[in-house]
DNA sequence: TGCGTTTTGTTCTCACGTTCACAAACTCCT
DNA sequence: AGGAGTTTGTGAACGTGAGAACAAAACGCA
């Protein structure tokens, strides 16, 4: 990931500032909701659940975009860090496997809010195709390729049964597709260039079991 | 309770291990259900995802289970890492908030599967009471205090739109749950000694989106 | 038994991430 | 205008994590 053009000296943003831009992207949004203009770090990290310092590096990242002596301007902010993610302009989104999870999923109001566009909702099982979900028509798997091309779509959501994944992950990079989210409990093998990220709620349940044994095993509090 | 034994020398393991090792474990379960009784950790490494050496580090940060020059027992190993997360026996587990990603929660088999046992269902609307979700009766929240006293819960899943999130934390606080699973897109504040993990999905379709930009804008493939 | 092969467990080094601490830059007040 | 008070942006120190590399330990075979 180098070679860049000369001019455009590709701050590259460190993994973990990025994880957490999208956080300072809602606090924000929050602070606004509450009519709140300007703040200062200390302010915004609180609203974000992090400590101050970190937030003011991860911002220097981005740009110098606060005022000595006076904080940030929440509006402007907002804007620098929604363009940098890249989420002034909606993402279509293809979500496959329409199962409780699924319907979940599309039924999701984050999803328009912040940035994106569910485009079309696929699953292999007849029996749900053009049923409505969310407003939106179940259609065949195999429309995969043509949905793909048409609305110019980078990023897909798995939520099928994790024997399934793998084989939906491979149509959805062989149509084209660039990104995933992976909520099939299952690893996923993709080529370069594709970045996949997983949602896994049983792993995150078994990091609290860790933790929670260590507790009652250890120290009396 | 007691104060651990001077030979059992409290390894601690490093955060980064403990998020892996529910993955080996599940890389474990699969090779099991193939028939597979040993395996080198260049093997367990390529079902888990990772390369070997991050493996075995993180291996031995539990003990010493394997065999050099043959590898490690399956099912041994699957043992020792679930003993390790606590996952051995069943944890009971509140879900708070029956909407449509409570429901697909509620139906998620992986709890049962892999430690543990959804004791209850709450929602704060009536409407949902005595409706059956997943087997289970939906029950008003204000019983969480009596079901977290009567099954001795530790953790609850936070599944309630944001606003309310916060309110129901303090509750399973006061209760006496000490680990919360946060759905919500919101920060959550608990006292020190209770742990939070949240899974938030447009946070994690933002960082999508942040890579893909990069992807467009920088080198043409 | 002893040698060669395999594979683990661990040490060492480097990269990444977090936090501290402070100079620079801005506002406000006299 | 100048000094006091704020708050940002960043350099430097520290801690954690990742990967390469290798010694130690097991097995198999002559």
């Amino acid at each position: 990931m180098t070679a860049r053009t000369p001019t455009d000296a590709v701050r590259d943003i460190p993994e973990a500032t990025v994880a957490r831009l999208p956080v300072y992207l809602r606090a924000l949004t929050a602070l606004a909701d509450q009519g709140i203009t300007t703040c200062s770090s200390e302010d915004l990290a609180t609203a974000a659940g992090v400590n101050s310092a970190k937030l003011r590096k991860d911002l220097s990242y981005l740009g110098s975009y606060g005022t000595r002596g006076v904080g940030y301007d929440v509006d402007y902010l907002r804007y620098q860090i929604a363009r940098e993610i890249g989420v002034t302009q909606d993402w279509p989104v293809v979500i496959v496997g329409i199962g409780n999870l699924g319907h979940a999923l599309a039924n999701f109001s984050g999803f328009r809010s912040r940035g994106f566009r569910v485009v079309a909702l696929l699953d292999a099982d007849p029996a749900l195709h053009e049923q409505q979900v969310a407003g939106i028509v179940v259609r065949p798997f195999d429309d995969l390729e043509q949905i793909v091309r048409e609305n110019d779509v980078a990023i897909g959501v798995i939520s099928v049964p994790a024997f399934a994944a793998q084989d939906v992950a491979d149509r959805m990079v062989a149509a084209g597709i660039s990104s995933i989210l992976n909520f099939a409990p299952t690893v996923l093998s993709v080529p370069p260039g594709v970045d996949v990220r997983k949602v896994d709620l049983s792993i995150e349940l078994q990091i609290l079991a860790y933790h929670e044994q260590r507790k009652a095993h250890g120290e009396p509090v």
